[in-house]
DNA sequence: CGATGTCATGTCACCGATGTCATAGCCAAA
DNA sequence: TTTGGCTATGACATCGGTGACATGACATCG
């Protein structure tokens, strides 16, 4: 591969022009800029960024770790595939401000990350983002005080910058806006218990009942804890069996997410249940493939993980231009995204209940 | 950040001798080791790629390029997420065999591509991969005959090498099972007709049929082409009250994809029409989110995207370990990759049919 | 007209590793 | 004892760029 001599010397200049010409940091001669440029054409010089970054001291690289890309091949995650789209948020932004990303992935097992920090180290890095496949707290090896590092989708114990998900909102508003549409008998279907998500979302869902003056009711809530059970189906058809015989049954069920959101319509439908005329189905994620697709198509809150992405980008690059920046305590926290509700077919609008609303009021 | 000097200078030896700490590539006193261990553990001392790079001129490198990551934000395509499973095949391979990958997406815009290329070949990338979010002809800009190239999920006129989905083979691997499992009315819903799969696997459900002996109908064939259209499921149902008017109807439904067949169960149950008891339903691309979290599970082809990753990294890494490798004959035709089918609950077995297919041959 | 400034270009050292070659000590074979 | 081979180590050049500094030719200014 042609140097930056070859090109020099086919030009008949110094090298240290052609070094000019290439980064236009100083005037250069009309008639030498184009020898050069000719020059380099007809070579098909291309710069060796390892030589230009011995001295510059500037990779122009980030890291990316992340468990995304390869999983065990059977460990279906909860989610589906959101650090995916992640990911795609990093990128995006990544692209937009010039740097080149390095992508590894720990194939699942954490104890392979110090071991990809390290390869990343090697390349100089000026950053690195660790993305989790679901909200998580997580616990990372120490990275050297100089290599910024930020959470997506997780955070630690140390107070690391971090990106999440405003899952206490996104619920909150989803059912905020399921009351404002008439309902009063919201049912939520939960994830598994030890998920931060769903601490988090059962907040939020408490949250809107209570705003709305609307009394909380256990037996409303459940969780649709299937995982590592086989008989997932199984198990969310006896909860919605108990749901449908409650002497108030609810009106509408919100799901952990779109996915089992997508289960609850087959086993409604296999019951004869009709969505969303005889009850309403609300999901989470806005996984679109699924959300879109469904018929009627599925009323969810946009988890907006490309937004979680990029700003989980910006944040690393704001750490990388100015390292002097002392973190200012909003800096320290992390950073909430949240995303809109999207309303579709899936749940029904209730002018019904909004008389019975408006009596209450009256008789307020 | 700490260089090899500091080391040195420390551990009261050479330079050239803490590299040989490092590398092992030269016998070192006991001593001397553990001297220069100690002191690359005091300094957090983590060598540069960099200057590794300039003296050995392999950078242990390679290049992804996808319009996987990023894309217009609301161009939803065709099949989901694909490219991102081929991405997970890729990074597999390689960080198995100790290459790291960088990444680049062109965000949907060919014509970033050269721009990329030419990032990467300044890293001195040792070879490249191009993924196509769904199987098609790709043209791209020419690289440089030193680094070599594989495209995955796409094809070029100039015979660049190449890993493909079989789609022929899995749709007649799919429709071969169904005409065991005793369906003879066999409808075929396929993706727009300009795509490279469609043509393939219509080719596949023909010769599935003709190895059966059974007849071709175009009655049971249809375009399910609804890119770019709102009414996509309007589409789709006219299609299916169609099929299912005709005098001899079809008993299962073959469709493009798991997302098609995702919006067809919605229909039919919708009609009242039980899936499969009164009629079954077959996707393709194993897209598990789907096909697993449907209700019955969906029948489908697995398209394999992860091993379409793995074997275009292989080939990749086959061909920066011996570029000598003259590209046998078979080294330059596209690498055909199929999934098996799966078989769930969305199709039935009609022993029925089977008697009438016995009398068949009785007869015969 | 000399002092100063700007343009256009070149020289040389240096970034942080590693390859080549040299050297010194030691032990065994000739 | 000499020679050769092996171990353990260091000196120095080199990879391909860029930063610091120098230089010569003009233009501008007081």
């Amino acid at each position: 591969m042609a140097t930056i001599y070859d090109v020099a010397r086919l030009a008949k200049v110094s090298a240290k022009t052609v070094s000019r010409v290439l980064n236009g940091d100083a005037p250069v001669g009309r008639e030498t800029r184009e020898a050069v440029e000719a020059a380099m054409a007809q070579l098909g010089y291309v710069p060796s960024n390892a030589a230009r970054m011995m001295r510059s001291q500037k990779s122009g690289l980030v890291g990316l770790i992340t468990g995304a890309i390869s999983l065990p091949s059977e460990a279906l995650q909860p989610q589906g595939l959101p650090d995916l789209f992640i990911v795609q948020g990093i990128q995006r932004a990544m692209a937009a401000s010039g740097m080149t990303m390095m992508i590894a992935d720990t194939g699942g097992r954490l104890d392979r990350v110090p071991h990809l920090i390290q390869t990343f180290l090697r390349h100089r890095v000026e950053g690195l983002i660790y993305v989790a496949e679901f909200h998580q707290k997580v616990e990372l090896p120490r990275v050297p005080a100089t290599t910024p590092l930020v959470l997506a989708n997780c955070f630690d114990a140390i107070g690391t910058p971090a990106v999440l998900p405003d899952d206490a909102r996104g619920q909150r508003d989803l059912v905020s806006r399921l009351i404002e549409a008439g309902h009063r008998r919201i049912a939520y279907l939960t994830l598994p218990l030890h998920m931060v998500a769903t601490t988090l979302r059962t907040a939020g869902y408490a949250a809107a009942l209570a705003q709305a003056g609307l009394p909380y009711d256990p037996a409303l809530v459940d969780c649709a804890d299937y995982e590592g059970r086989e008989d997932e189906t199984q198990i969310l058809w006896d909860i919605i069996d108990r749901l449908l015989r409650l002497p108030d049954p609810p009106t509408v069920l919100c799901c952990g997410n779109d996915k089992m959101a997508l289960r609850v319509y087959g086993i409604l439908r296999s019951r004869g249940v009709k969505v969303p005329d005889e009850i309403s189905v609300a999901g989470y994620d806005n996984y679109r493939v699924i959300a879109e697709t469904l018929f009627p198509p599925l009323t969810t809150v946009d988890l907006s993980y490309t937004a979680i992405g990029v700003r989980a980008a910006q944040r690393l690059l704001a750490m990388i231009s100015e390292p002097a920046a002392a973190q200012s305590q909003e800096d320290c926290d992390p950073m909430l995204v949240s995303g809109p509700v999207y309303w579709r077919g899936s749940v029904t609008e209730r002018p019904a209940s909004k008389i019975a609303n408006l009596k209450l009021v009256r008789e307020d």
